[in-house]
DNA sequence: CAGGAAAGTGAACGGTGTAAACCGTAAACG
DNA sequence: CGTTTACGGTTTACACCGTTCACTTTCCTG
């Protein structure tokens, strides 16, 4: 599948992977992610690096979108830790992987998530918003959905504004596959997002009392809520127990 | 009650007053908050500013405060348009009132709520500690609960780390009026707390379809989950007009 | 092999935060 | 009242930042 490159070609990508690889190593030593910083660890004159991006804003949506890719195997393997039927396990692993992940790597978070979204003009922000991470969360759900059949809005009762969003949404790939009467799902998936980010988010910002942030419970209480709405009743705690020993792993 | 200043000290505050107002003019014309900016609006060389804050972190706190200040009045304004006794009313409009401050002064939103909060040693930003919109929104939780009575936990079943915390909050000043066997509603407030800042925060940074951010569905749907919590029924809607109203008013 | 495109360099411009030395003036004090 | 101190301000300088332009080197290709 794998296309012959040329010399040059490869090269050029090699170049890019060495880019987004020390950018990622600058973020990780609390240094400032910089143009001038990159090219002098690649040994390398910053006005070089302008034959890669065409600004500094390129080069972080670059490596933002790298990180979110990789961020996204962290919480793929997190999930295969549960069985492979365990949809609502892996859920809860992956979710709460994200977590600890952002909290670990914050300058990497706030480069890939807490980043205001420009003005879309630039070539390699459209993949951006094929998020990779939202790729993921939003087929576990989908394949959530599939096994325990929660309810899921029609799209008929919904906002027509909102149901025209989930008809055609900016996503197109993988979405499509689910045919329009259960279009729903996008927007209980929208909702779950939007509390899964926004909590965590709100603790790595540290907006709130330290001891609260470190208890892990404000997550866990936030993952709790929403496990009725996703059919996971959990009669035995099995699910609130995983949810509470992911949260304890440091 | 103002205590009696020297011709200095108010000199001195008069300046403070004019860094925080240049430096809010300058977010607000879309110009970066720069320490060289600000003195250069204000006539003045860029080290002299360093007679009044110690970096240029120092400054960002202290704007960030006055805006906090500044924008919880915007707030106040909004719930003052119900009626005196029409708590759950307040606090739909002052929640709207957020989010329509934060979505039309972004940068502003962005220095005050999505700026990490970095070591603490610096003396202004002890300050900060007592949000002043923390306090506005708590309060009106307070008073909403002592009029509708909704469940509130009990300290002895949360987690004890959490229960420690409401015991002995951060914010000292106005909680403490709250008996130690209501605590639990600090607990409350917190998470809705996060809900509200964590959607805004989403909305803000534009991490979703923008079709999704205009309609304000979502910042209703997570305002319309609470509700329940916070007993307001709202049999004949009237509530959740009042929400769209509030949401549809640009 | 020649031509041309791609990759990289050097110098420069305007911008940033910050440190040090210095100076006049207004407040504070004996 | 006169002296001293401290405060508000300037000048200069340094190290960093993104970005542009003219130039050279390298390497692929027709």
């Amino acid at each position: 599948m794998t296309e012959t490159l040329t010399r040059r070609e490869r090269a050029r990508e090699a170049t890019y992977a060495e880019i987004v690889s020390t950018s990622r190593a600058l973020l990780r030593d609390g240094s400032e992610l910089s143009l001038r910083a990159v090219a002098g660890r690649m040994g390398i004159t910053p006005p070089a690096l302008y034959r890669y991006v065409a600004s500094y804003q390129e080069l972080v949506d670059l490596v933002a979108y790298e990180i979110d890719k990789s961020a996204t195997e962290e919480f793929r393997a997190a999930a295969a830790t549960q069985d492979e039927d365990d949809l609502a396990g892996q859920l809860v692993c992956a979710a709460v992987a994200f977590r600890r992940w952002a909290l670990r790597d914050r300058a990497e978070f706030m480069v890939a998530f807490a980043n205001p979204v420009a003005e879309s003009n630039c070539l390699r922000r459209e993949l951006l918003t094929a998020s990779t991470s939202g790729h993921y969360f939003n087929d576990l759900l989908v394949r959530l959905w599939r096994q325990r059949d929660f309810p899921r809005p029609d799209l008929d009762d919904l906002d027509p504004r909102i149901a025209e969003v989930m008809r055609d949404p900016i996503y197109p790939a993988d979405v499509s596959a689910i045919p329009a009467a259960d279009r729903g799902l996008l927007w209980v998936f929208q909702q779950a997002w939007a509390t899964l980010y926004g909590t965590v988010t709100l603790e790595v910002f540290g907006h709130m009392d330290p001891r609260v942030i470190d208890s892990g419970e404000l997550f866990a209480q936030m993952l709790l809520g929403w496990m009725p709405r996703l059919a996971i009743d959990d009669p035995d705690g099995h699910y609130t127990a995983l949810l509470r020993s992911e949260i304890a792993r440091d």
